[in-house]
DNA sequence: CGGCATGTTGAAACGTTTCAACGAGAGTGG
DNA sequence: CCACTCTCGTTGAAACGTTTCAACATGCCG
């Protein structure tokens, strides 16, 4: 069930391989409010197209200004593990290996901004190096989050904070409705799950109405101080 | 049990603030070999201490000569993550927000080199741009190499992964002495687990007689590839 | 030598996974 | 438009592994 991966947008920069890429002083790639601005050099995928695959040549960077990327790893024992979901004005793929280290797809139609590797290698100076140190920094962080959670929280735990991760992403406050971009599946491979356990806490939290779900792909979290003493582990 | 934290070693550059710090075209900070060469700004810790804590100002980073460091975070339950155990040649505490993100102590008598942030923030261009970039690319990689380990393995192969990690980081071969640097309390909040597991675990496998423990500090593999086996999951 | 931190082992309790069955929604073709 | 199918989501009951609580062993340092 391979999608065929690679541009969509044949009018990236992505072709014209002599001239790297206009990285220079004003790269659009750095700018932070990329998102609003709207120019640069966009990609588009659609939903479950791959990006870039674990081993492939680690040509390029991205930025998300729309949609979402699953970042994820198959593992030896067949096991996936959602290494993350990226949100817009997040970065990924900023390797110094040869190669990807996981694999990234998109959740969902999903532009993206792609920023060829030799810039990166020629002009890592001055606030470029700076910016790609603290969009390096933030994975970081994030990456380190994510071992916190895995590392000594419960089933419900795990989905609270989920679930106010998407909520805070998406710029909502109390009693909103959150777009589910993902799956179940991804879920639970995000938060070291099964699908049956993430289902059995959001049905849980379904009946305490701490959320409900109008859709699949919806969920409106009603009593948000409670979700956040469950993801403190508050029980 | 607050141990007091700071420098040990009053002749260390931090007290000579106003000229920044020698960071320049041959920062050593910068050379992968340093821990070889062992110039530069030398820090010493001593057993548990503190290197900094979570909240402090992020003043410098560090890059491990001997020894390792134990870089943690208390969680909202109380609960203790370890993050990472960094090894010498690896770096931690390089932060773009103002404070760090989790506590470093060192792991029994420990050399660090220390290079002031505001070096960081002046110089990052050009090659010590590019190696920045590297170190924290390292660090992300060992995060997400740590999250696939506690989202979807066992106690087994968390055990088996932890020692191989060791083993590798010491450079040793087939049915070598390992220090163990940490306890296993470490040992468990590393990998996710009580302590009782992590012993049971360690205790089946000189059961097996894939391992034998000739002192609290030290084990040795008998069983290499038996070892790599469980840690990827074929039990 | 005592005293305390650290490590080890046992048995029961707990939570998550597994296996299995069923339900709901989206897309397709008749 | 309906029936079909396929994927995705939901729920139940038993099996499994880890945690918890408790007791005991070991090593280290005063």
């Amino acid at each position: 069930m391979l999608e065929t991966k690679g541009d969509l947008n044949p009018k990236s920069l992505e072709g014209r391989a002599p001239v790297p890429f206009a990285c220079s002083a004003g790269c659009v790639f750095f700018d932070n409010n990329l998102c609003r601005t709207q120019q640069g050099p966009r990609v588009k995928y659609s939903r479950k197209q791959a990006i870039f695959s674990e081993g492939d040549p680690a040509a390029h960077c991205f930025k998300v200004v729309e949609g979402a990327v699953r970042l994820s790893r198959v593992l030896a024992d067949g096991h996936r593990q959602v290494l993350d979901i990226i949100m817009p004005g997040d970065t990924f793929g900023l390797e110094i290996a040869n190669e990807y280290s996981a694999t990234a797809e998109a959740v969902g139609d999903t532009v993206v901004l792609k920023c060829p590797r030799a810039c990166i290698d020629r002009r890592s100076d001055g606030d470029h190096g700076r910016d790609m140190l603290e969009m390096l920094s933030r994975s970081l962080g994030a990456a380190q989050d994510h071992v916190a959670l895995l590392g000594h929280q419960g089933a419900r735990e795990r989905v609270a904070s989920f679930l106010l991760k998407l909520a805070k992403a998406q710029g909502r406050k109390k009693s909103e409705r959150i777009d589910v971009l993902v799956g179940r599946q991804d879920i639970a491979d995000y938060l070291g799950l099964t699908l049956e356990t993430t289902c059995r806490v959001l049905s849980e939290f379904k009946a305490h109405r701490i959320i409900s779900a109008p859709s699949r792909h919806e969920i409106v979290i009603h009593n948000f101080s409670r979700m956040e003493a469950i993801a403190e582990g508050e029980v």
